[in-house]
DNA sequence: TGTTAAGTTCGACTCAAGTCGTACTGAGCG
DNA sequence: CGCTCAGTACGACTTGAGTCGAACTTAACA
């Protein structure tokens, strides 16, 4: 089985099965109630699209510190933006000891709005 | 010739050609200035969400005045929000007389962000 | 030419969101 | 125990967006 691609060659965004025994995901919305509004609020940040982008295309396997990303930005500011984006439904934050590691919700993003991570994946952030 | 559908039955969202001897359009982004970010900026309001999801689906023929979309609210505040969907390179904008007539560029946003107005198409409001 | 009506412009107000410093928490580890 | 370090919590500040009233613009039309 190959993976699909889309029109532009990359690999489509698919999920991968979650190893077992991981610590119990932050709270989260379930699938149903993750709102297309709070979502498209929630990838309407530049800085939060780079974060969802990078999941996608970088996480070698699986998910990710606050300091992989490698942003220049405060703390207090990292938090903001992880907590937005795990209580709008698009990443699951799980704690491993003092980490607090991000992945995206891959398989339930695509099923309530297929398409949208194609999007996010392909994007390219403003040059300056 | 039969329309494509989507998974949940509905035909999907394609564009119609133009007719000839419009008014010119209202200033707008061209097709590659339009941005992912300002586009769900502009999606993630429920009003604004609401007019381009009518628009989709119930736009017989072709643009539409405010008057048509029956929304409560204050000359101001419309003018505002199709303001911000123009903006964007959501919407195209066409003087015809007094009236400011409103249609998604369908065309143009199926070739940037393809699947995000069948997004928009199978949303539903939140109740109340 | 005067009236009507669609829509804009402007400015004021409110509120939410982004930004960040400082203090705090809590796991790991010597 | 006490240090370190990832990340949170809290609060202050600023900015931008949504909301709207009031005054204005301008076609259409009688």
């Amino acid at each position: 089985m190959t993976p699909r691609t889309t029109e532009n060659g990359r690999p489509a965004i698919t999920a991968l099965p979650d190893p077992p025994d991981l610590p119990p995901p932050l709270p989260e919305p379930t699938v149903a109630n993750i709102r297309l509004e709070t979502v498209l609020a929630a990838l309407s940040d530049p800085l939060r699209l780079r974060i969802v982008r990078k999941l996608l295309l970088e996480s070698e396997q699986f998910d990710h510190t606050c300091g992989w990303f490698g942003l220049d930005r405060p703390k207090s500011s990292l938090t903001h933006h992880f907590k937005a984006l795990r209580e709008a439904g698009i990443t699951r934050q799980r704690q491993y000891g003092l980490e607090r590691r991000s992945h995206v919700r891959i398989a339930d993003l695509n099923a309530r709005f297929p398409g949208l991570l194609d999007l996010v994946a392909d994007w390219t952030p403003p040059e300056r």
